[in-house]
RNA sequence: GGAGAGGUGGCAGAGUGGUCGAUCGCGUCGGUCUUGAAAACCGAAGAUGGGAAACCAUCCGUGGGUUCGAAUCCCACCCUCUCCGCCA
């Protein structure tokens, strides 16, 4: 959620900010400013009229004591009740409007973003190693199947498409992976913490999924008082970031920095047919994400840092990778400025995202009234980040498809046997 | 699922219709004292919104209601704890 100091402030310098992402989000700034300028008028209004009330109050009070007579006071009373209870309609209801408008505008794209007007106009920002020369290479469904890693008949018979049954090996591999994952990502200096995968709406509105994605989430029905709604979380984000909702933390506590593996939920919806290949897009799959809460100046160069802790993953795997940034037309509504690291996958020809690392600035912080105290007591809105560190998935696809080796086995790098137990995987 | 108790400031815990945003204690911070610390004493300190500021309004689990006036009375909901039942 952004500022509506800085909105007020400087209108235009934010609408053109948001313009940058294409769209017409900006236009609601129009209608943001006119609801605050008219909530703040209902709201004077209404609290000299309160003001009022409360000196009568207390003099009725004080009247009464003595036995005196007080029927004067309280119809006048009455009046300006009458009158407040009018002009708090009509604050409450200006309020909740502009409420609703500033929670579906996105993030301003940071400075540093460059631009751009969508995804073919990211710019690669570094690539690490080489794709390794495979003749003919395979793609990971015909190598998983083959090896009987992953059973896709399984997996619709008991939930049809856009899910895998990993067995045996394969499902061995995964768990390998993840130990991998979170033991890196410790050493990174994360907390590892598990948390629940079903979470509230406000946890969801916390990190910015909704209101403007509920299309793409599942959830359970609401109560019959149209409460109680949880949401499968679509990526540990959620409940690791709203650990400290709604919280104050001491400034000596900063960076929090937290790492959790979770299953992730998502519809997809409309997405059969493309990109989905075997396990590239699936409505529930594995990740390792971590998640940072960071002093305001230190907000930047967290961003760096944690896109640093998801390559690592693949440096450490020797998994051919590059990172790219995304332009202000192909970045999420949340966030300020992200790099998505993209991991080779041969037996698909291109590369795959695996990570996508983002600095969110205090625009989380914010919708989920999470606050630090600084050194003069004051609260202040610290900055949230968030990357996938990684994602399963993908990385495992990457895995099979650049360690394929002539004799049809696949190889597993160095750094996973510990956690696999074997150095390859053959028939 | 059944029965009971309770939700008040960082913690603990008073307050049952009228200067209560809220007693007291612990903890925290500043000061006095001390070579330094402890102790003792003095003092400071909640959140949100509006305002340049003085200041004003709102907030005692949440949402409604009664009243001139609600932490205090009424209704609904949420949560926590204890006991019983069930259960991985």
């Amino acid at each position: 959620m952004l500022d509506i100091r800085i909105i007020r402030e400087n209108p235009t310098a934010v609408q053109d900010r948001l313009k940058l992402r294409g769209g017409n989000h900006w236009k609601l700034i129009e209608d943001v400013l006119a609801c605050d300028e008219k909530r703040r008028a209902a709201e004077t209004e209404k609290q000299a009229l309160q003001s009022q009330r409360k000196l009568i109050a207390k003099q009725i009070g004080m009247a009464k004591g003595k036995g005196e007579d007080t029927s004067a006071a309280e119809s006048e009373a009455r009046m300006i009740n009458a009158k407040i209870e009018a002009l708090d309609a009509e604050a409450e209801a200006t309020s909740l409007r502009q409420q609703e408008h500033l929670m579906m505008i996105p993030n301003l794209p940071h400075e540093a973003c460059p631009q751009g007007e969508d995804e073919t106009q990211n710019p690669v920002v570094r690539t690490w190693g080489a794709a390794p020369e495979i003749v003919d290479p395979q793609d990971h469904v015909v190598l998983a199947t083959r090896h009987q890693l992953i059973d896709w008949d399984d997996a619709v018979r008991v939930s049809g498409s856009g899910f895998a049954v990993y067995r045996g090996r394969g499902a061995k591999l995964e768990r390998a992976l993840i130990n991998f994952l979170l033991d890196t990502q410790t050493d990174h200096g994360y907390e590892e913490v598990n948390v629940p995968h079903l979470v509230k709406r406000e946890c969801m509105e916390g990190t910015g999924q909704l209101p403007k994605f509920e299309e793409d989430m599942y959830g359970t029905e609401p109560d019959e008082s149209g409460q109680n709604q949880l949401f499968l979380a679509p990526t540990a984000e959620v409940p690791v970031t709203n650990l400290y909702r709604d919280t104050i933390v001491p400034e000596s506590r900063l960076p929090l920095k937290m790492c959790a593996y979770t299953p992730c939920f998502r519809r997809e919806a409309g997405s059969a047919g493309r990109d989905n290949k075997g396990i590239i897009r699936m409505h529930q799959f594995d990740k390792v994400e971590l998640v940072q809460v960071v002093h305001p100046d230190q907000g930047l160069a967290a961003l760096e840092e944690l896109t640093a802790h998801a390559e690592a993953i693949l440096q450490k795997l020797g998994l051919h990778y590059r990172t790219i940034e995304l332009c202000t037309g192909d970045l999420g509504a949340n966030s300020a400025k992200t790099y998505d690291i993209e991991v080779w996958a041969p037996g698909q020809g291109k590369y795959l995202e695996v990570s996508s690392c983002s600095w969110f600035g205090d625009f989380q912080a914010r919708r989920m009234k999470l606050r630090y105290k600084d050194g003069e007591g004051k609260n202040r809105f610290p900055h949230t980040l968030n990357g996938s560190g990684t994602a399963l998935p993908r990385l495992y696809v990457a895995l099979l498809e650049q360690y394929q080796q002539e004799d049809g086995s696949i190889t597993i790098p160095p750094a996973l046997v510990p956690y696999f137990g074997d150095s390859s995987i053959r028939s």
